[in-house]
Formats: C-alpha cells, structure tokens, sequence
DNA sequence: TCCTGTCGTAACCGTATTGGTTACGACGGA
DNA sequence: TCCGTCGTAACCAATACGGTTACGACAGGA
C-alpha cells in the first residue's frame, strides 16, 4: 500500500497536481483516508514525502520517485526486524539453547540485508512505470 | 524455534540419542512440548523430520543436519508469501490501482528469493555449531 | 474575521495470527 | 495389558492490522 501510495503521488504530480490528498490516495488504494495519513506518516518520518495543512492541504514527495528505492519504503514501514527470535527465552543450561541467539542473530541479519539490497533495485519510478504498462 | 528444534535433535544424536521427544526439546527452548510436536509437525510434512509413536517414539532428522539448510526450514514453517498484496483489490478504475499488483509481483518474487538464496547457506548443522560455539 | 478543506491523532472495532495450555484418543513396544 | 509418546482438537491471551468515526489543529480564501 506505501508503494501503491508513493506511485500515485508520482502520478498525480506528473498530470500537474501540486499536492494528492489522502483521500484521493485512498481512492486508488481503496481504503480509509486515516489509513493513508497513518502510512504516510511513517513515510514523512523516513523523510520521503512532506504534508501541508490547511486550505488546499496534500502530500508531496521530498525526493524524485527515480530515487526512492523500495527498500527505503519497507524500512520506514516495517520498522521492526522481521526475523524474530524465541519469544521465550530458551532454556540457558541446554547448550543449544544457551547459544542459539547468538548463532541465530548474524544469519538473520544477512537475511534482511540480502532482503533489502534486492528491494533496492526497483524505485517509485519503477512501480509506477510497471503499474501503467500492465495490460 | 524451527531452527533450534533441529539442532537440538542434531545434539541430541551426536550424543547417541535415537530419538529425541518432544518433551525434550521443549525443555530446551522453552516452552509447551505440544508447540514442538506442532512444529515438527510441519517439517515432517516438508520432508525434513520424521516421527514414531509408541513406547521409546520420538523424532529423527531424515536427512544429514549438514544438508538442511534454514531455506528449507524457513519454507516449510513460513509457507504462504511473506509479502502481501493490497488486503482489498485496488481501484481498477486508477491506472496505478489496475496495474500495481501485477507491478508488485515480479518484485515481491525476487525478494523472496533473494530471501531464500541468503538463508540456504546456513545449515541446520552450522547453527549447532555457532550455538555451541558461543561465549 | 469567519469558513472551509485537509491533516493529525486518538479511540474503538473485528479479524487473523501466534504461542501457550489442557485434554484426550491413537499407537506401539515392553 | 500398561505406559510413554505422538496427533490433534479446543480454547485462551496477546498482538497486529486495516478499517471507521470523531474531533481538534491548521492555513488559506472569501
């Protein structure tokens, strides 16, 4: 839905749109206008778009869509790792369980790593280009 | 937890285990035996584990620990898409909302490959050897 | 100055997922 | 026959997510 979102705005811009507003954004995404603030907020907080109060309020990207990588998106919405460790913690005279995390921890590391260099391979740009080519 | 059960069994047979019990291994990560026999479970049903019922049952890895890698582990625990599309489809209507989810596949794919591709260098082994290793 | 449109945010809901727990039947070797 | 273990259903609490309503804050125009 970020993706779905920033596309838009792209779009929007290209056609000669100062701002998009939330709901217009929603009407695309086809959900709550709420929803789309609340995520564009993460996105505001990441540094990728901007927002103006008021009369003629809306949202605007900070940054050309050539240059905002997926992997920026999904860190700024996915803030927390994805790999998550025992939600317990494993039984520390096992040695097994004693060690595991800390076996554990680089491997997942790399996984979001190889994870996030291939989501940066596609831009903004990218999706919406891809999106506007679809049959 | 997957990843651990596994080494754990590992363990437990270079020790001269036969079988390791669901009991068992819940000691070692900690939590209720019926979560282990859940998760094992779904690595039987991947090929990677097999189990006996009766007196002296338990759990065996089919395959060496050497040669199942956290890929594997990963698919059979993880099975459906770790990225999914827009929860309600799209504003057909919108150029992006037509053709975002077609636009969004290919990348989606690659991520869950490049996922995949990271974690197959780690083996069930590797992570018994890391644990053990560990301070 | 007031009005209007939009964002910002809180509050709440329903649903789904997850790990945990209890319970009990099924199985199979001793 | 007995006993230990798996297989599985049922239920619970916590969490997360998208959705929805509501309302204050803000800024520009009339």
């Amino acid at each position: 839905m970020a993706a779905h979102a920033l596309a838009w705005i792209e779009l929007n811009a290209r056609r000669g749109g100062e701002v998009a507003t939330s709901e217009q954004i929603a009407n695309s995404v086809n959900t709550n206008p709420v929803v789309i603030r609340r995520l564009l907020g993460e996105l505001r907080g990441a540094g990728l778009v901007e927002s103006r109060r008021g009369a003629g309020a809306g949202w605007r990207l900070l940054r050309p869509a050539e240059s905002i990588s997926l992997a920026e998106v999904y860190r700024a919405v996915e803030g927390d790792p994805q790999f998550a460790l025992h939600p317990a913690t494993p039984n520390q005279k096992c040695p097994v369980g004693q060690g595991i995390r800390s076996a554990l921890t680089p491997v997942y590391d790399a996984a979001e790593q190889a994870l996030s260099a291939e989501l940066a391979r596609t831009s903004v740009a990218d999706v919406l280009r891809e999106s506007i080519a679809a049959p």
